[in-house]
DNA sequence: CAACTTCTATAAGTACGTGATACGAATTGG
DNA sequence: CCAATTCGTATCACGTACTTATAGAAGTTG
């Protein structure tokens, strides 16, 4: 008989992300954009131009609410539209410079909020936690 | 000099738990409460019947949208209000059995969701994940 | 007890999601 | 080769979840 497995309960590491989640979101900018936004604009920025069922799939929304998002991202000047030259139903979103950089700077403004909160964290326990990072990048992929 | 600090890159984890948190929620039921709406619930339960402003605080929203949140939540039976005895300003909003049986079932779903995405995650993956849960439930203390 | 402070509610506006539906562009079968 | 169908996106009507500004009742205080 082979060892048990690890015991990782998933009830206990369903609520310690989503507590983790919640204290890194206090931490943001006052009038910082959607999780959808943001994980769109990620996405966009990793996988480059993509269309808009494609996006809406991917983030879990419906088309209408991916089509209205990306309108309000257009508007403040995060993305934009581009035809497809080889189907002319399709729109293509891109992110802009300005997406970009906005992505830039909450990534920044997260990690020293997140930083704050280290200090009050025992070495021992930071160094679990960066032993635990790749493993989560992983299940995350 | 005492040894350099272990190298835990907030960036990093931000986006890793954003990602995870992400995709927790990607394997929520169709109609679920929002993220103020589960983390106010589960205040009320770890904490017990609270003061409007006091949870507001608490959850990083404003007092008038902790007003409305508390009147749906009313209204859909998760919590109720009660007078404070000493003090005739005060509404005391406490959990209710259906809140809880909610917040209970929600654990489930998310629980076995979390469950099915282990499943491609190796055991050395999942034994780091387990070695840094307590480090993690420490740091959203 | 009049003035201030505290606590909650209401009002008006915006963002963000839904399902239903419309409509032009592409594909397909007779 | 064109009528019917499917595909990709937009629009509409609606509900939820926030915001700021403000009102108003209950406590506190000089």
């Amino acid at each position: 008989m082979p060892a048990a497995r690890t015991a990782l309960d998933p009830a206990r590491l369903t609520v310690a992300v989503e507590r983790v989640f919640s204290l890194l979101r206090q931490g943001n900018p006052p009038n910082d954009i959607s999780l959808t936004a943001a994980s769109t604009l990620r996405r966009l920025e990793r996988e480059g131009p993509r269309r808009l069922t494609e996006l809406a799939t991917a983030e879990g929304v419906t088309q209408p609410a991916m089509t209205q998002l990306v309108q309000r991202m257009e508007r403040e000047g995060l993305a934009d539209r581009a035809a497809d030259p080889a189907d002319g139903r399709v729109v293509l979103v891109r992110i802009t410079r300005a997406g970009s950089e906005l992505l830039e700077r909450r990534r920044s403004v997260r990690a020293a909020h997140l930083a704050a909160l280290l200090v009050d964290v025992s070495d021992d326990d930071e160094a679990l936690i960066a032993a635990a990072l790749p493993a989560l990048e992983r299940l995350a992929k």
